[in-house]
RNA sequence: GUGGGUAUAGCUUAGUCGGUUAAAGCGCCAGUUUGUGGCACUGGAGAUCGUCGGUUCGAAUCCGACUAUCCACCCCA
């Protein structure tokens, strides 16, 4: 078979016989935010890309060499989002939620598109549920917020997952910072790695985290950041690691995690997972405070997350963690003849208006090829109806786990048993009442 | 953007030293059972062996390029 055309690369498809994975994980997040009194925030998959440019930063790799970008008909520049918080940002200010009561809190689910090379846990297109506080310098905000990630993270069960939490300053003393740095890897000069030795001026923190023998040797006893921060900075890492303390949320503190947007402040944070690859940050995050005025707004602290879907799902798999099957069809009806056909299409309607699951033919099988069927869908019941017995309102009915047969009335009484019967406790007393 | 691995049916794979019609299991369709699924047996559909080119009497097999995909760097969720 020759298919015109495949999917793009990075992308991936959720078939119908996984998407309950996704749901199951969603629904979990979505009552967890919910009783953090989160509210759900959508917006658009594209924007204008200054917003990303702004708010993302000019020098960051994602800006400059990852964002797909495209031109209008009206010579807009246009961004597919890279990732969520500008635009939930954006829409903040847009329509004046700080006017609704500070702090907004908001969650989302959202696609983002990057122009990657895909590998394991890193697509083109991925898909990130997060979570933004917009309007709070407090310390209790950000201890908030990684509890909510703990939470979910717990609920589902997942095993070894490393939070690491450190302090990148505030623009002012983080500036400080850097000077340092600067000056303590330019005595090495000669042994750093060709890319480090690139950004040392652009982006010393980056060499912090630089994966090669010489130069992670090197950065171990390179000033850290904590040793510089300005003590407003100081005093509000403390008291994070408090409230931290204080629920009883592990974490560690890592020096070395700098985050490569330009919009983070003071808390950075990440859940890692070694059972995943390369791409261990499963969900990442912290503080932006600046990120507001930087788009046009006033001074409004605040911070958020992004946990990746897809890493997610792949670390739930790896750990062997299983996630309960959705419900599969309660009752199959076959009829036999035109008339029991239309006779099996309405009783099919009457039963899903009591929610069950229902299923007829639509495909013109014969009856061993619907019995095939409702086997393959796992129906819990079948139902065959012929014409003899149409005229006598009776169906025989088989329950598909045992194969026991019996016949059945088509009245009142017999929907109102098996409704009944499913309200208690589906399938054991249902199995019972059609033996 | 830089490396390395892989590419045979819907899926998982076999295919020897280059040799005739490319093989199996699962899945799918049908029959054995004209009104009953699973089990068993029988049959069927389904593959331009990733693509293009080269070597050769002869290529799934050897060589080259391209493409796709996976993994890693980089970066991040």
């Amino acid at each position: 078979m020759a298919i015109i055309t495949r999917k793009i690369k990075g992308t991936e498809d959720v078939l119908p016989s996984d998407s309950y994975k996704w749901q199951f994980v969603e629904d979990i997040m979505r009552k967890e935010a919910s009783v953090f009194g989160y509210k759900e925030i959508r917006t658009p998959v594209f924007e204008h890309t200054e917003l990303f440019s702004r708010g993302v930063g000019e020098t960051t790799d994602v800006v400059q060499k990852e964002m797909y970008t495209f031109s209008t008909k009206g010579d807009d520049s246009i961004t597919l989002r890279p990732e969520g918080t500008a635009g939930a940002a954006r829409a903040f200010l847009e329509h004046g939620l700080y006017n609704d009561g500070l702090p907004i809190k908001a969650y989302y689910f959202t696609s983002c598109y990057r122009y990657e090379k895909p590998q394991a846990g890193r697509q083109r297109e991925f898909h990130q549920f997060g979570l933004e506080i917009f309007g709070t310098a407090a310390p209790s905000a950000d201890a908030e917020l990684i509890s909510i990630g703990k939470a979910i993270f717990d609920r589902l069960n997942i095993k070894n997952l490393q939070l690491e939490i450190n302090s990148i300053g505030c623009p002012t003393c983080r500036a400080e910072y850097q000077k340092a740095l600067i000056e303590y890897f330019n005595q090495y000069k000669e042994e750093l790695c060709p890319t480090c030795l690139a950004r040392l001026e652009r982006n010393p923190m980056r060499l912090l985290d630089c994966k090669s023998p010489v130069c992670s040797k090197i950065a171990e006893s390179a000033p850290t950041v904590l040793e510089y921060i300005c003590n407003d900075c100081k005093v509000h890492f403390e008291a994070v690691k408090k409230y931290l303390d204080s629920l009883k949320i592990e974490y560690k503190i890592n020096p070395k995690i700098v985050r490569g947007l330009d919009y983070y402040t003071r808390t950075v944070f990440e859940f890692v997972s070694q059972d995943i690859g390369a791409q261990g940050t499963v969900c990442g995050g912290g503080r932006y405070d600046g990120l507001i005025e930087e788009l046009g707004g006033t001074h409004t602290p605040s911070l958020g997350f992004g946990l990746g879907m897809e890493r997610l799902l792949l670390l739930m798999e790896k750990q062997g963690i299983e996630i309960p099957l959705p419900p599969s069809c309660d009752i199959y009806i076959a009829g036999l003849g035109e008339q029991a056909e239309l006779k099996a299409f309405d009783l099919i309607k009457q039963i899903r208006q009591s929610s069950l699951i229902a299923e007829g033919d639509i495909a013109g099988k014969g009856l061993k090829a619907q019995m095939k069927y409702a086997d393959k869908i796992k129906a819990k019941f079948s139902m065959v109806i012929g014409d003899e017995e149409l005229i006598k309102n009776e169906a025989t009915m088989k329950n598909m786990q045992t194969g026991e047969k019996t016949t059945v009335r088509l009245d009142e009484q017999f929907f109102s048993d098996f409704f009944a019967a499913y309200i208690e406790n589906d399938s054991k007393s249902l199995l019972d009442m059609i033996k």
